[in-house]
DNA sequence: TCTGGGGTCCTAGGACCC
DNA sequence: TCTGGGGTCCTAGGACCC
């Protein structure tokens, strides 16, 4: 699949979550790159720490995506908002010699949305009074949260653009689509009033891997081993993290797309190998029930916290469970995954579509 | 054109408690 | 024996984002 497309590909018709078959077709010249996550973390950490230098409240909201809270420049810096912004855009530009977008806006919404528009490469200031008029003309599927399906909702009922959802009355848009409605009104009247926080304090709240296979597969055996593979890298991310989880999730994709996920909430976090499998082996005869085939499989620890290892003061095997996993991520950290397969993991992967 | 992987947030129903 | 309403947690699924 694609990850993200440069504009000379996009021109040619690429975009992201394209399948590659696809997308060479469409562009056979382009050049192809595999990623890079630990290069974009690395340019990514230099980017926000320069936000940082302009105002104490910056919200990271993705690798390559953020917010920063520009009201208070005028006193700390002595220059409007639009000022400080082009600033800040042209020291990321030549510290780090990459592209970057923005927009500033009276609210986080309508900065996001207009930064579409100043893409690739720019800036663009809303300026609070003709703010309204330039949001409004936006096709309502510019609003963040706005995918295919609410789009079709609100189109249907012949709202096009973000300016017919600002004047459509309250009750209506309730009725389409409950809550959810109101926050978009809000959203389209420029009255929404979600802050910009200066970061996350309990962190990353979920954590989840899962592998579509070469082929769709009933091959259980083969499924069981995948799922405990899965658990034991992702349950060494929590132990790295030094946390735990209380609820462990299995999700199985069918053949036909049919999604089915069954989960089983411990009573209090954990991240040890042991525990984790005996849940998910539990979870997936939960699951698995039917003879169809399965096309994708996947784990997901939620219910994130402080692992319990208080508990191990009155259990002398938890103690070895936890040195044992211990062992095992030190040995694997570096020789490798495969350098230790515990008892049942050691089929191999070609199942595996990727 | 067959549709990845890693996340977040929301909803709705049921269990359980006060 | 039948009845309230509110709060919280759990579970399953869905929409959406990068």
């Amino acid at each position: 699949m694609v990850s993200a497309a440069s504009y000379e590909a996009r021109k040619f018709g690429v975009h992201s979550a394209m399948p590659m078959v696809q997308a060479r077709k469409r562009c056979p010249h382009a050049v192809i790159l595999l990623p890079n996550f630990r290069a974009y973390r690395e340019f990514s950490t230099a980017m926000f720490r320069i936000l940082e230098k302009y105002s104490p409240l910056v919200e990271v909201t993705s690798v390559d995506e953020g917010y920063v809270d520009l009201s208070g420049t005028l006193k700390l810096h002595r220059a409007p908002a639009w000022t400080v912004a082009d600033r800040i855009l042209r020291e990321i530009r030549s510290e780090l010699g990459i592209n970057v977008s923005a927009a500033a806006a009276p609210t986080r919404a309508w900065a996001k949305m207009a930064t579409g528009l100043a893409k690739p490469n720019g800036l663009l200031y809303l300026e609070p009074s003709r703010a309204t008029l330039l949001v409004g003309c936006l096709p309502v599927s510019a609003i963040p949260g706005v995918g295919k399906k609410t789009e079709d909702i609100l189109n249907r009922a012949g709202i096009q653009r973000v300016a017919d959802l600002a004047t459509t009355p309250r009750e209506s848009i309730r009725r389409l689509l409950g809550l959810w409605g109101d926050r978009l009104m809000r959203i389209a009247t420029g009255s929404s009033s979600r802050q910009i926080r200066a970061d996350a304090p309990d962190g990353q709240k979920s954590y989840s891997k899962d592998r579509t296979l070469e082929a769709d597969t009933t091959d259980y055996v083969f499924l069981r081993t995948l799922v405990r593979q899965l658990a034991e890298k992702l349950a060494a991310r929590l132990r790295s993290d030094g946390k735990g989880a209380t609820t462990v999730t299995l999700k199985v994709r069918y053949h036909d797309f049919k999604d089915v996920s069954r989960s089983i909430s411990l009573k209090e976090p954990t991240n040890l190998n042991s525990e984790i499998i005996d849940t998910l082996d539990r979870l997936f005869f939960l699951t698995i029930k039917k003879r169809s085939p399965v096309r994708q499989i996947g784990v997901k620890f939620s219910g994130v916290g402080r692992p319990a290892l208080q508990t191990d003061l009155f259990d002398p095997n938890r103690q070895l469970r936890r040195e044992r996993d211990r062992i095992v991520d030190a040995i694997r950290e570096r020789f490798g995954f495969e350098s230790v397969l515990v008892s049942g993991c050691g089929a191999s992967n070609s199942h595996s579509r990727r």
